[in-house]
DNA sequence: GATGAATGAGAATTCATTCAT
DNA sequence: AATGAATGAATTCTCATTCAT
């Protein structure tokens, strides 16, 4: 049941949003009633809150597993943004509701969110660093060109079209040669 | 007063959300009634939908003035990042409530505010095909670049710090470099 | 229609209690609708306190007038037993409202109550020593004094009956002569 | 578990009155499930009218000592008033809850305790009576008398303090003295 | 004896909106 | 132009209670 709140949650806060979505919507939909809610969860925050925890824990583990794989920075790097591409688009409504409800959690959970994703851009920065000390990555300003590379991957879920003219992996090759080599000829 | 409303709402938009601020917070703060308020506007909706239509309004006419300036096409590039660094970053208010609130707009008012955004990266998209005929830029998928492109600005509202470390220059100079050049040695 | 609200939860709160009571409840026997109730009083503890205010103001009002009167001490006790008296029987409901339901006072709110309540204990306190002073009454411990006077007075509230076989005028009498010369022949 | 819920039951709905207490409230605290209270009460009500039991059958009880004991009149009331104090305020919580909750009951269970007391009313206007018969007592209502007694001694719930500046047996001797001689010199 | 999942009725409160003045 | 009283639908959350196991 427990399960099932959180999946039919995540379908209402992409459709409506965590605001637009009361939990009666969610409740109805999975024909019980709001007490089976709330002897789940303590709230519609707890609800939310572990939405984003299963969210941003899944994709720390994934980025650990490439950060520790013998490639050069340039290769994870690749890795991470499909990573990105994927979980946000394919993987679907957890991203989206990850992107877009965040504000919506309070005080130390939101605080709990921000170092979670914070340690994610971190090891971004120490690939682009490992990179830059080898030669592969041009020096810069790593938090910022890190910040540049999530901007590229993280808007997608506002605009990417599972049915539109563009597949994921399409994405994924063109935003990793922009990033990586730029646009100019 | 109708300026004073606009004005009020959009900081407590800002600072609180659209969801989170109500006709009261508004009207409380700038001393009047809830009828006034609605003498002015007939809905709240009405009023995001001004604070939306000034804001692209304004975007679409000053990148006008760069797509009609004789310039090649990177350089215009350049001229329309830098517009929407400082247009989220430091004209301020407006840029994030934009980004943000959008979702709140129903039916006719989001196909409107959408057809606007559709036109803004459309322009860009111009400009690269532009730059794509006449080898400044490296030949790919116009729409998606234009997306990448956008991402990369438009994710800054998120994260952006005034006080921080980076200056909204800085910030210009490493976006603009990215995206043209990438990160690659 | 403030005070149409007032009188009407008192009258509930009385029967029912202040938890036996929901805002329906007033607004139903009102024929309004629960905004209306909002609109007058930010809570439904709000309301409560005004109750609270009203009773002990008044009550402290009356008590003053009777000390500045040129009266001895014996004259005044009574006459502080016959202003209780009254006020918890024959005023009803806000008496019974007071005694019963200060428990729903949060914090503050509880604080400023139980200060007026000590208030007019105090005040009895200073007609005892006074009569103490001039041999009018006994030498004792005039806090605990005051406190066996006023449980002979409020504990009405539990029991009295305005139908009963006791006027409040008998009433009075019984229980000044008690307090003032005891029950042993 | 019978008993320590009644044990706890009785410590909560001292501090948080017995609307402010909720079955988790009681059965966390035990570390024992929702069910097992349904096992061992019907009701919330049922556990309140246990308490509400215990309570007057072991003072009635007391009382009937005390009226079977070869004392006068006088003695016999000195005796009841310092039972009461010492039930209320040292056996401490049982005395709190059954004064103060006695309004949740219902219909029937109200009825049943409401008997036992006026039992307990009854049982002093005997004394009373016989002490009026002899000379010991001035000749008056008893009824009133009686619960100006009762007064006296029950308010106390309201305000004595275990960590004050009079002990019980002070109160009492003071309460005795004022409720036999009364306060004038 | 005890559990834990589920219920369902109801509670306080919020808030955009209307409208006569 | 502006007010202020009133609305009513919706929302989150609480809690005593039931019942199959």
């Amino acid at each position: 049941m427990r399960t099932r709140i959180v999946e039919e949650s995540m379908k209402q806060f992409d459709k409506n949003g965590f605001t637009g979505t009361s939990i009666v919507d969610i409740t109805q939909a999975l024909d019980v009633t709001k007490g089976t809610f709330y002897y789940y969860f303590d709230s519609k925050e707890k609800l939310l809150m572990e939405i984003h925890l299963m969210y941003i824990k899944n994709l720390l583990e994934k980025q650990q597993v490439i950060l520790q794989q013998p490639m050069n920075a340039t290769k994870k790097l690749e890795a991470i943004v499909e990573l990105l591409l994927h979980s946000i688009l394919s993987d679907g409504l957890s991203g989206r509701v990850f992107f877009r409800e965040m504000r919506h959690l309070k005080n130390n959970n939101e605080q709990t969110i921000i170092t979670y994703r914070k340690k994610f851009r971190q090891n971004i920065e120490k690939v682009l660093l490992q990179g830059m000390a080898n030669g592969e990555i041009k020096k810069g300003h790593v938090k910022i060109v890190a910040l540049g590379i999530l901007g590229v991957t993280n808007w997608s879920y506002q605009w990417f079209d599972e049915n539109g003219d563009v597949s994921i992996e399409e994405l994924t090759t063109i935003f990793v040669n922009m990033i990586l080599t730029g646009i100019k000829e």
